[in-house]
DNA sequence: TTCTGGCATTTGGTATGCCAAAAACTTTCC
DNA sequence: GGAAAGTTTTTGGCATACCAAATGCCAGAA
């Protein structure tokens, strides 16, 4: 917590010179192994075979070169986080997400961002508001986003993500980081595919508009319509997706 | 996964007749220290003493019964869940939240139970609906709310439990008993103060007519303005609980 | 008495080993 | 041959031992 205590052997030792930088917290295997897990989690695609994906610790310890203790642990608070499921003297699966729990989720973020948008329109900076347009300058009528469907969904995501960060509300934003994990972590495919992406850029500028205009009810309406949309759409043609 | 596939020994045996009950998982010692675990969190008052709660893992162990390990798991599990914070060779404490926090979370719980109610305008069954009066049958202008606080907190929780169930979005429900055992296990005062009461159940009111009239936005409306209500409570005047 | 250096203790982190249940594989017997 | 019975292997669950860092205690020096 604090430094050790100064020496007084040389009473006029110059005591502030030594710079000291606050010594590296270390991160433990635990979490090490966590991080490591959930990014190999959700970089591999789980739907592209119909059976389920299935983990073992002891490889896992050999592959990460640790023991299954620090795996185990790990494995714990993934499941917490609901991305695996460990079944006794079975295995640990990766837990696969049907069409209606993704929709599901999508909703309950749509939610989580209008109230984002609720908030903004009473305590955010104006200029950090507009700047939420830089997200798509490189867009536009002669470089159309359905042209560039990949960079857009990155682009898209970002803005979803800045906007909720503008709420000053870490309980949203976790909560729908989370959610975005399990949404697009998967399917990349799901957000930014090419008939969305038309519609999707006029309303997030609508979007940015209500909350410059500081119109509470429509930036909350304009943001849970076009999350709802994305909900909708995804439950009327995600079928091939899973 | 799959019933253990039925032996032919007797080629005419009834199979089907034995009423397989599906054997009792007997839960882990994992599942059951992070139960006992939270369940001791969420009943201890930690805000009455000024010095954190810390917890031991080898007292812990030797409480329950079981070594290190499975207690180990479940800390990890309840960090996950933001009860507890571990820090490396200093100790397990248990979180205690802001007043900032408690509103943040208020808010978020506001955002998912307006959507719920904009969920079940167009999903759940009238009956369903008209069967959340029940929750406060007992209560009238002859046995007002604020003379039984106690009793019409419980019946307060079980009212947001049930609406939110209604909208038959498992994401929903978890997400909101996540933030409620947060909001409410460390502090039952919050919910159900005196002076909230009065004005608690004529906005609960509103809120079952909207949703009987399948007005979605009139019911998106009152259900999120009836939790803002509550944060804003908590924000004015719970500086004191904290 | 006060301060300092060192040792013992505490505490979370990690590695290992063993167990039981389930699955995979092998043998045996009709 | 094929299936039942027996055996081996696999796999997660749990207990235990040891480690290193942080802290506290205490004797000895100033």
């Amino acid at each position: 917590m604090s430094l050790r205590k100064p020496t007084k052997a040389l009473p006029n030792m110059a005591e502030a010179d030594i710079a000291i930088v606050r010594i590296a917290p270390e991160s433990s295997f635990k979490n090490k192994a966590y991080d490591a897990l959930k990014e190999a989690i959700l970089k591999m695609d789980i739907y592209s075979t119909p059976e389920p994906v299935m983990l073992d610790e002891r490889a896992l310890s050999e592959r990460l070169g640790v023991s299954r203790t620090p795996i185990r642990e790990a494995i714990a608070m993934l499941e917490q986080d609901g991305f695996v499921k460990t079944v006794p003297r079975r295995g640990i699966m990766v837990v696969r997400r049907t069409k209606s729990e993704i929709v599901d989720m999508i909703r309950a973020w749509a939610a989580l961002e209008s109230m984002a948008a609720r908030l903004i329109t009473t305590t955010a900076r104006k200029k950090d508001i507009t700047a939420l347009r830089d997200y798509f300058k490189d867009f536009n009528k002669d470089r159309l986003p359905e042209d560039h469907v990949e960079e857009y969904s990155r682009a898209n995501i970002a803005f979803h993500q800045a906007l909720i960060s503008l709420s000053e509300s870490p309980v949203l934003v976790d909560l729908t980081n989370d959610l975005l994990l399990h949404v697009r972590g998967y399917r990349q495919l799901t957000i930014g595919r090419k008939d969305r992406t038309a519609t999707s850029l006029p309303e997030h500028l609508g979007m940015i508009e209500a909350l410059e205009a500081r119109d509470t009810e429509l930036a909350e309406k304009r943001a849970r319509d076009h999350t709802l949309g994305l909900a909708a759409y995804v439950e009327a043609h995600g079928q091939e997706l899973f």
